[in-house]
DNA sequence: AATACTTCCAACCGCTGCAAT
DNA sequence: CATTGCAGCGGTTGGAAGTAT
């Protein structure tokens, strides 16, 4: 068994004796404790972090350290509050990587993965409930219309021929937002049934509103043609999600022709891509049969280069 | 001015993954 | 293979600061 973290309780070879006793400090970082780390960051670099709490003279746990250099300390930190271009990416990032911070801080330079969390817990999260609980639910049971579920990011519709029944299993804790999994679900029924339509008005929509970031730009409606994303099938697709996630959706869906695509959508993913299985306990929604992937950082920010509110250009 | 309430964010906590032994 | 220790992650919390009454 692992040794319970010492970080925050005492330290001592003996536990009665008590001038032995070394006082881990917790809470609030002051200025003198951040001016140690600081300085010994700086003409160190980063080590052990145990050995720099002890090696720069603070009672602090290696832990609370690499917090605070990491959150706080850090000289490529951006400091102030989000942009408006950071508030949109963040949203982006957050529909395909779901609670995965410190991916999508990996994506915001500057920015750390607490704060982003903090950024979204307080303020995107209210933003976004408040749009979905403005928008009216449908509740009928129609067959041939497509259905729409309400999440936290809106109201997502979903094609007639697949199945829901996977929603009331939905794990709140996953990492997977609900938003993700209905983008990756409706992405790929999309690929490989032109036949299933998707108004623009009925498309997915993060704000339950106007502003749609999923439209597909003339970029990745290009990148078909490379492999990357598996094939155009001819269809005017307007939504298309790219495989930064790549999820086996057909069984809990029921659709084959979901299976079908799946296959032809992981066999057309970039070779190069690092590609991770997430093991799971046959929950879907825990994990099972989940395939993450990720992209490098190119990749993504020639993924975001379509959202409107957005200036972002690459430089070649 | 005083108090209650809300918001925000820094830091903590518990857990997992991984490498070393 | 089991154990240990560390790094890193995401969820949660405590309290300072701001706002409303």
């Amino acid at each position: 068994m692992r040794k319970p973290d010492q970080c925050g309780k005492n330290i001592s070879n003996s536990s009665s004796s008590s001038s032995h006793v070394m006082k881990l400090r917790k809470g609030l970082w002051s200025p003198e404790e951040d001016d140690k780390l600081m300085h010994y960051m700086l003409s160190n670099g980063q080590g052990c972090w145990s050995d720099v709490a002890r090696n720069a003279g603070l009672q602090r746990c290696g832990k609370s350290c690499r917090l605070r250099w990491i959150n706080y300390l850090r000289p490529d930190l951006k400091r102030g509050a989000f942009s408006p271009q950071e508030e949109d990416l963040i949203i982006h990032f957050h529909s395909l990587l779901g609670n995965r911070w410190s991916q999508i801080a990996a994506r915001l330079p500057g920015r750390t993965d607490n704060e982003i969390k903090n950024f979204w817990n307080s303020t995107i999260k209210k933003r976004l409930k408040n749009s979905s609980s403005s928008s009216t639910p449908n509740t009928s049971d129609s067959s041939i219309e497509p259905k729409e579920i309400s999440t936290t990011a809106g109201i997502f519709s979903i094609p007639p021929h697949c199945s829901t029944t996977t929603m009331s299993n939905m794990d709140s804790s996953s990492t997977l937002s609900p938003s993700s999994f209905f983008l990756q679900s409706m992405g790929l029924s999309y690929i490989v049934d032109p036949k299933m339509p998707m108004s623009a008005g009925n498309g997915i929509n993060l704000w339950g509103t106007t502003r749609s970031y999923l439209n597909v730009p003339q970029s990745l409606q290009g990148i078909s043609g490379n492999g990357n994303f598996g094939g155009n099938i001819g269809m005017d697709c307007e939504l298309h999600v790219p495989p930064l996630e790549n999820i086996n959706i057909a069984e809990n869906l029921g659709c084959d022709e979901v299976n079908k695509s799946n296959a032809i959508y992981s066999n057309s993913l970039n070779n190069s891509s690092k590609v991770e299985t997430i093991g799971g306990n046959g929950n879907y929604w825990e994990g099972d049969e989940l395939r993450v992937g990720e992209w490098d950082f190119e990749e993504l920010m020639r993924d975001v280069s379509f959202l409107p509110a957005l200036d972002f250009h690459l430089i070649d």
